[in-house]
DNA sequence: TTATTTTTATATCATTCGTAACAGAAAAGG
DNA sequence: CCTTTTCTGTTACGAATGATATAAAAATAA
């Protein structure tokens, strides 16, 4: 219970958080030990007796990221009044959580394992996982939203919660090639100018 | 000038032509030697002499790629007749080169190295500097589209262009993720929706 | 002091990309 | 026809780096 044996010489969150800055810039394969336990300010074995392998400190980061960087996008899809906020909030949040300050990185969920083959399957499930829940707390919110009469029974909740994520996921690769939050804004607009049009009855 | 000296005992083409669907299936690092030469039923020497270096070889494969599985694609932006059916093909032909039968493998150009640090840099810049040529293609299109009087002086060419080469890229994501034809296809459409209240002057 | 845990340093074992050495195959020149 | 030249194929290897494990030293609580 109480702490024995000699103390952790460091702070096992702000390792945590350096690492998931390495996860973020540079992908879980391209990622090495060397450039983690620098970054950490740790040795290998520490990091070992600490989060157990590179896989599951991964994951740990992973979960970090979504509570911290990436909070503020997806918490609010529910308690926003409308569908279309909800979707506009998640595009405009995004354009902000990928860019910051004059670094753009898009998103560790859509860029850190992209190659589905080789590397590490069980990361590359794991990203996968939360990008596939990620459309599916969309569709559930247009869902909501036809049942709430803010949409017209008939709208294909699925295709329009897709092209949304779709195009979440396309400012990733915009913002790691350099796009500015401007940029990304600007994307989220053209977007949701497909919104009338979208939801209208077919 | 004529052949001297032992002739290949493999064809270059075809050998290239493996190599690039382990790139495309795999990414640039992904792929080791021991995969490529695997798939490319040679033994490491030879790829050294026949490709010069794995870097060489993947621009080769990144050429290949544009030639063949990516033709179709940009070629007929300049010579349909409206920018907007461009951007529908463009689109329409992006859903359909990145799902073959039931693989979907997304877009070389966009999944091949994502990752902009670490890795190898000058193949990132290649890749980056090809999607961003893809940008300028659509945004003079739409430019030449002012000009023909076919969308009105004001446009923001370059916001549009933008916005539907992130769609483009989101796409290839979604294909990774085992997204149908089908599914592309509808989140094409949903992205031509937007087409009408794009080019509206502000 | 003893037990327990972390740190540092080193070892391990696989895999990476790339190369050197040599044998085999064809053309060129006598 | 035989030798020389020039290229390819094969095998094996090398140097570097990957992730992970072990061993001894250090630090703290009981």
């Amino acid at each position: 219970m109480a702490t024995r044996g000699r103390p952790r010489n460091f702070d096992r969150k702000d390792a945590l958080r350096r690492a998931m800055e390495v996860f973020w810039t540079q992908g879980f394969d391209n990622a090495s030990m060397t450039d983690l336990t620098r970054a950490m300010q740790i040795n290998s074995p520490s990091l070992y007796a600490a989060f157990g392998s590179k896989e599951a400190l991964f994951k740990e980061a992973v979960d970090l990221y979504v509570r911290t960087e990436g909070n503020g996008i997806w918490d609010q899809v529910d308690t926003v009044p409308t569908a279309r906020e909800a979707i506009e909030h998640v595009l405009r949040a995004s354009a902000r959580a990928y860019t910051r300050g004059s670094e753009s990185r898009g998103c560790l969920i859509v860029l850190a394992a992209p190659q589905m083959q080789g590397a590490n399957a069980t990361v590359c499930d794991e990203l996968k996982k939360r990008r596939a829940n990620n459309v599916h707390v969309l569709e559930r919110r247009l869902q909501r939203a036809v049942e709430e009469g803010e949409l017209s029974p008939g709208t294909d909740c699925r295709a329009i919660a897709t092209y949304f994520a779709t195009v979440q996921h396309g400012m990733s690769i915009q913002a790691r090639d350099g796009a500015s939050r401007q940029t990304l804004m600007s994307i989220a607009d053209c977007a949701m100018a497909t919104w009338d049009k979208l939801v209208q009855p077919p």
